[in-house]
DNA sequence: TAGTGGTCTAGACCACCTC
DNA sequence: AGGTGGTCTAGACCACTAT
C-alpha cells in the first residue's frame, strides 16, 4: 500500500458514504494500523486529500470529511510570450504608452498604495502594452507598477514585457487573480481592432512583494481565448 | 530549519539568480548537508516548489529551475447553492428542461461518448437549469449527463442541483474546466433576462469517472461575476 | 548501469486545539 | 491536560532515466 492507494481507498469510502460529509474519520494511527503502513504514509495521503478540499484537518479535533464538496482547480498563468510561441506563432510586443502618474483610487486601494483625501499619494509607472501573435492582437495589457521595485535606468518595456521582467527579477510574495467577462470598450477595442461591444475575457492581477505593492495589471484577451485547467 | 524555511531559502536564491532559470541545482543529499537537515526535509521543500511550478524535477536528471516562469493559481469551484448562500442570499433552482436525447457530436467527442458515422451513439440526459439568488437569475446551466451513473428512479433535479447530487454520489476521477467570455445569446439571454449581446463569463466542465464519462456542463454566469483565486 | 528523485519505516518531539 | 495532526530523522529500498 503506497500513499496513493491509501488516498484512493479513503476517497472511495467517502463516496460510498461509509464516512459521511462532516463526520470525523479515524485518526492517522488507527488508519496506519488498518492499512498496515506507517503513520507517515497515511499522513501523506490525508494531507493530499486536505489540499484537494476533500478533507478538513485540525489538531486534536481530528480529520473530517468536508461538509460541502468544493472542487479545486489549478490553472497555469503563463508568460504571454511563451504562450504565443507555444502555439507556434511569432510573438510581438508594442508599447502603446509609458508614463508616470497617479493611479486611480480604486487601483491604489486594491494594491494598498497610500491614499490621502480620496486621491492616491505618489506616482506609479503606467504601461499600456499590446501583445501580438503573428502580428495580430493577442492581448491588451494595462499595468500600474511600483517604480520603487525598478532599477535605474528602467528596463526597456518595449522589448521585454513587464510581466516577464518582473517574474524573473522581483520576488513576489502574494498575488490575487480574478477572471471576468466584459465588453471590450472604446479604448481597448480601438487598440485591438475590435468592436467596443465584443465580449472579452479579462484577467486582473494584483501582486505584492515583501512589504510593498509591486504591480496591478489588467489583461484583456482576444475573443475566443480560453483559460484551461492543468491536470 | 523546517521545510518552509528551506523552501524560502531556495526561492530566494532563484530570485537572486544564484541559480539561473534552466540550470540544475544541487541534489537533495548536498542540500541536506548544507542546511543541516535530513534529505526528507529537503525533499518536502523541493516537492512543494515543483508543485508550484518553480522547479522541474526528474530522476537521474536532477532538479532544474523552471526555464520559463509560470505562475500557478488555484481556484475553488463551489457548489452554486453554497456560493449564493455564502453571499447571504436565498438560493433557488428552476428546472427548465429535462429530456433524454442524443448529445451534439462536439460534446460527445469531448466526453469520449461513442460516436458512429458523425452522430453520437446512445442517448444522454439533458438538463437545462436556472440558478436563482434572491429570485434573480444567478447562473444558467446546460448539462449532458450519462444516465448510466444515475439510480432508478432518478433524483429530482428540480429540487437538488445535478452538480450537488453528483459530487456527493458519483466518484469522479478527472475533470477539465475552462473559462471563456461570450455573448449571452438568444436562448440563455431569454432564460436569464439579458440582452443577447451581453458579455457573460462561461464555465465549461467535462467530468469522467472510473471508466465512463459522467457529465458535460456549461455554466453561464450573470454579468459582473468574477472567479477569484484562493490564497 | 549508475545516479537521482520518490517513497516508506519506526520512532520521536512538538504545536495546536478541544475538552 | 491530553489527544491529534505536523514535522523531523536516519536509514533503506525502489523507479525512473540519462548516459
Amino acid at each position: 500500500m503506497g500513499w496513493e492507494e491509501i488516498r484512493a481507498e479513503v476517497l472511495s469510502r467517502i463516496r460510498a458514504r461509509a464516512w459521511a460529509p462532516g463526520a470525523v474519520i479515524p485518526g492517522e494511527e488507527a488508519l496506519a494500523e488498518e492499512f498496515g503502513v506507517s503513520r507517515a504514509t497515511v499522513n501523506r495521503a490525508l494531507t493530499e486529500l486536505a489540499r484537494a478540499g476533500v478533507l478538513e484537518r485540525k489538531r486534536k479535533a481530528g480529520t473530517r470529511v468536508a461538509a460541502l464538496p468544493v472542487r479545486r482547480a489549478t490553472f497555469d498563468i503563463p508568460v504571454i510570450r511563451a504562450e504565443v510561441q507555444g502555439r507556434g506563432q511569432a510573438y510581438g510586443i508594442r508599447l502603446l504608452r509609458e508614463e508616470i502618474s497617479r493611479p486611480p483610487v480604486a487601483i491604489a486601494a486594491q494594491l494598498g498604495w497610500p491614499i490621502l483625501g480620496g486621491e492616491a499619494q505618489g506616482a506609479m509607472l503606467c504601461l499600456e502594452t499590446l501583445h501580438l501573435a503573428d502580428g495580430r492582437p493577442f492581448a491588451h495589457e494595462l499595468r500600474w507598477l511600483n517604480p520603487g521595485v525598478l532599477p535605474d535606468p528602467r528596463p526597456d518595456f518595449g522589448a521585454v514585457s513587464a510581466n516577464e521582467w518582473l517574474v524573473a527579477h522581483v520576488p513576489f510574495v502574494t498575488g490575487d487573480i480574478a477572471f471576468s467577462a466584459e465588453a471590450a470598450g472604446e479604448e481597448v477595442g480601438r487598440a485591438m481592432g475590435l468592436d467596443p461591444a465584443t465580449p472579452v475575457l479579462v484577467t486582473e492581477r494584483c501582486t505584492w512583494g515583501e512589504a510593498a505593492p509591486v504591480t496591478w495589471v489588467r489583461l484583456t484577451h482576444a475573443p475566443g481565448y480560453r483559460v484551461k485547467t492543468v491536470v
